[in-house]
DNA sequence: TGTGGGGTCTCCCATCATGGGAGGGTCAAG
DNA sequence: CTTGACCCTCCCATGATGGGAGACCCCACA
């Protein structure tokens, strides 16, 4: 079934990781393929694996820490969901909060702009403000 | 009316700009106070309102670079505020387009950890997810 | 046997904005 | 003269990612 281990740049097309950031995620710990005689690095399909769950982990933007804590869930067989669904949903929560700070700070500079005439005369209340006037 | 120049410290504390990158804006061109004799730099009216003004673009999230730009408009008195603005709406867009990209992903997490009962049994459809299964 | 080319190795540097800290100079008050 | 607050420069770290140098390995082909 699973095919010999691969070397890194074909485990980086099997899994649509960057050579550098496999090598990268085995640097601090999330990984740990072995070395054939001449020091390649060797992928087999639990390392193949795992590297998927990393690029999956990582479309959600889970961060590397928190990745590392979802790996070991994911290799507990006994875990408890909970504390996956946890970890989650605390992420979840800071997606939302910085996507509120960033439209809200884009509103902010909306309403600016939408006062700023734009054209070739130099009254700017963007620049008003930034040099904050208050009036 | 203004009083005399004052020293990096109390720059910092009379704009909200920490010290380090008082430096740092200084060692990236866009800043330069003067030096008394035993090196120190000093602050005079017109730094303070570039501090402010720096202050004032980051709160509203303006990357290093855009603010170099508008602090060269904001100088030149003649400026089109056609430039800033057309400067503001373009960042107006890269941040909604982040906002967007962060609450998507938080969506998609969001309905993962719906679908995941979250007690203490081990199956969760979050680390099915990751893992890859396609049903 | 020699060579070319593609793959891999490690190590260093850059990004972006920010901060921590070391090691040392300056200055005024006690 | 010491103490303490302030300032200086330089190096390092963050988080995730990529670029590139210099060297090694290996296979195929002439």
């Amino acid at each position: 079934m699973s095919r010999p281990a691969v070397t890194i740049g074909e485990a980086s097309r099997a899994t649509g990781v960057s050579e550098k950031m496999i090598r990268h995620y085995e640097a601090i710990g999330l990984l740990h393929p072995a070395r054939q005689a001449n020091g390649y690095r060797r992928y087999a399909e639990p390392e193949l694996a795992a590297l998927r769950f990393i690029r999956h982990a990582r479309d959600l933007a889970f961060p590397l820490e928190d990745i590392r804590r979802l790996l070991a869930l994911w290799h507990d067989r006994g875990r408890a969901s909970a504390e996956v669904r946890r970890l989650a949903l605390a992420h979840v929560a800071a997606l939302e909060e910085k996507a509120r700070v960033l439209q809200s700070v884009a509103n902010s500079l909306k309403h600016l702009a939408a006062h700023c005439h734009g054209d070739a005369r130099p009254d700017c209340p963007i620049l008003d403000e930034l040099e904050g006037r208050q009036g």
